[in-house]
DNA sequence: ACGTCGATCTCGAAC
DNA sequence: GTTCGAGGTCGACGT
């Protein structure tokens, strides 16, 4: 960590970096120009610029969540001293892009190795919510049979889940995360008319979502749908639990050997 | 800019740059927790931190483009430090989300207060070829005149442009700045179907992109559509002669009046 | 507020 | 390699 440093002293530095594909964070102010998929200038200004290990680059303005530019990984690095200034340049191939970084003042230069072994655990996707409506089928109702799951419909798409109710009817589920929008509903319909062009059995079609957008009630009762509200929590507690019993078959079964 | 400071030390600086707006950047080990539309824990490991003065926060690995974990702008942020660590709670209404960092070591801490007043101009979007041919409709062909943009067809969504040709036909055409895919074709193709049913006169589907992608050519043979290449060249002259005429007809107003 | 669409989208998986 | 779909997509714009 350096601060207020010279070009003159941030140029071997970076280039140092650069080279030992360490990570560099330099707060500067800089112009930045963009050749690529589309272009783009950014006049003068200070900010915030992330140059990772894998050759991953950021610029960072004082505001807004998203980079003002970029470049992703797996970029090709250079670092030049040009008088007055320092330029960054990162190079992409396929597509072909290139982004400039001109400097003309640090106020601090960051090299770092950063050791991040950490695991990232990211939890209740739509597929969470099937395995925890396979592994206790009562969440959608009682006697509700899954047959397969995403049984392919060819044109239509992909079925999240496809059953039988305790009636011999077909289901067919959709699983959405979020609110479900109209959109979902028209999926679903599209699946259930590619399917009874195919067979001709009485065919049900759910909706398993924690909640319902606005609107979306009656389009299902016009489409003749189904909505079974279902909460991450209630999909927790079921893939919990499943854990815990997995865990405990594992004790059972070391004991009965 | 401090360097290695104590989480003791760190907890009010960090505290009063929350409160006066400030930018903060931390260098640290940190574990992060996830509350919201989905949820995710991630374990103990380096990383950068960016907190931003519109509330906006960015946890970066030292790999990958993508933040692990991030809050976008405009969220409530809250330091506390409770004995062995320095948790830092970001918290999102609408939709609800939460999320928690906990540091136990901090190599570097800075706050900035940032300046940064430069433009940014990104050239060729969509936007700007649809400019391009409304301004010049003779990049699609000879006789064609734009009727107009941005037509909503319920349903279906939005038309780019809608036009008439030299003959009479009604021409829709759909705008892509990448070489245009196959779901780009079946997009028209949904369009064009749903004027069909409503009006009964002739209408021709024209893509308009700087190329198509492999096995387009076809498809649009078979779906009975148009391709027109557009370079994004062509745009930026259009454009760019508009422009300076706008400037000299400003001119000749002035000697008018 | 909700819905839709573009994005220098990025990323990953399937083909 | 290309293509396709998902994303805690984000952000902008229209309703």
């Amino acid at each position: 960590v350096s601060k207020n440093p010279t070009l003159e002293e941030s140029f071997p530095t970076v280039q140092r970096a650069l080279t030992e594909q360490k990570t560099v964070l330099i707060v500067g102010n800089c112009r930045v120009n963009y050749e690529g998929r589309a272009s783009s200038m950014l006049d003068w200004g200070e900010r915030i610029i992330i140059i990772k290990a894998d050759g991953s680059v950021l610029v960072h303005r004082p505001v807004g969540f998203e980079p003002v530019n970029w470049q992703s990984s797996g970029c090709i690095l250079t670092v030049e001293h040009t008088g007055e200034e320092l330029k960054i340049k990162a190079v992409r191939l396929q597509p072909h892009e290139l982004i400039k970084i001109f400097l003309n003042k640090i106020y601090s230069l960051t090299v770092i190795d950063l050791k991040d072994a950490g695991e990232f655990d990211l939890h209740v996707s739509e597929l969470e919510i099937k395995k925890a409506i396979l592994t206790n089928p009562r969440l959608i109702e009682d006697g509700f049979r899954p047959i397969s799951d995403e049984k392919n419909l060819e044109e239509a798409g992909f079925i999240d889940i496809f059953g039988e109710d305790v009636n011999g009817n077909f289901v067919v589920i959709e699983i959405k995360r979020i609110p479900a929008s109209k959109e979902a509903a028209f999926q679903l319909k599209r699946y259930i008319d590619s399917i009874k062009r195919k067979i001709n059995r009485s065919i049900r079609g759910i909706i398993v979502a924690p909640d319902l957008k606005k609107d979306v009630q009656p389009l299902l009762a016009s489409l003749g749908l189904e909505y079974k509200c279902i909460s991450l929590r209630q999909c927790f507690q079921v893939l919990k639990k499943e854990k815990l019993k997995k865990i405990s078959d594992y004790f059972n079964h070391q004991e009965i050997r």
